[in-house]
DNA sequence: CCAAAATACTACTCTCAGTTGTTAGACTTT
DNA sequence: AAAGTCTAACAACTGAGAGTAGTATTTTGG
């Protein structure tokens, strides 16, 4: 039951980072198979293997307890920011990442030259710029 | 380690209420001993049973993980791992935001315009390209 | 469309969560 | 002061299930 709960938000928060299993599971030093068991709640979850995830995840322990939609699912410390676009969100809320931003964060990371990746914000800050002087 | 510390916190509230480790154990259903090794940690509580002992001690779950008053309310897992992503970085491996990143996603996230979105993403894998291919 | 990555499912192994039994201290009560 | 009661600590044993490995299926993206 709570396994089940907790394997979903496992899941969920893991997708929002675009990690895989397999990638999960590395961090933790565990077969990806048993990654797969926490998220649909075949096995219990030890609190200990709780602690790694979380920690592997970069959430609190306590991000897995909370209930309700409204509660943040992954750690905002990065990613606290106000303007929500496609839906209603309440300020500080973070939303996980979507597919093109998974491809754009896997991109701009593979982005050795620091002028390269300057330019490109450089860039986007101009179009919002464009965009919001309407 | 985490065992240790959740066990303190079991023996704490128990005494608090004044139970005795037989008292607790009947409420979950489970021997004396077994609690007694909870509270010495010397076996890992499953997320489950810690959910049990909350119910039968009157608290939330989340009573056991906040630390004095110091609780991060975020995993340090950024701080310690994001310094060392500039030098290494694994191919497709997803970590915690820095600095620059968030500053990424968030003008990103304002880009209404789904081509100049996708402009963006094309010009970034232009330049991996050209910079892979040494 | 095809290869490769990601996820799902199955079968096996061996650890360790949970049980039982014993001991010892800390109190009452007679 | 001995005999009963309550609590907690520790040891030895057992089997459920945490964890692994292998294979099949789905999904991705090129």
């Amino acid at each position: 039951m709570i396994d089940k709960k907790i394997g979903l938000r496992i899941k969920e928060i893991r997708k929002g980072w675009g990690l895989s299993q397999i990638e999960l599971a590395e961090r933790i030093g565990i077969s990806f198979q048993q990654i797969q068991k926490y998220e649909k709640g075949t096995t219990r979850i030890s609190v200990m293997r709780l602690q790694q995830i979380s920690d592997a995840l970069g959430v609190h322990i306590t991000a897995f307890f909370e209930e309700g939609e409204k509660t943040p699912m992954v750690s905002d410390f990065a990613l606290r920011y106000a303007p929500s676009r496609d839906s209603v969100n309440l300020p500080g809320v973070v939303q996980p990442l979507n597919k093109e931003e998974i491809t754009l964060l896997k991109l701009f990371r593979n982005t050795r030259n620091k002028k390269v990746r300057e330019g490109i914000i450089k860039q986007l800050q101009g179009v919002v710029e464009l965009g919001n002087r309407k």
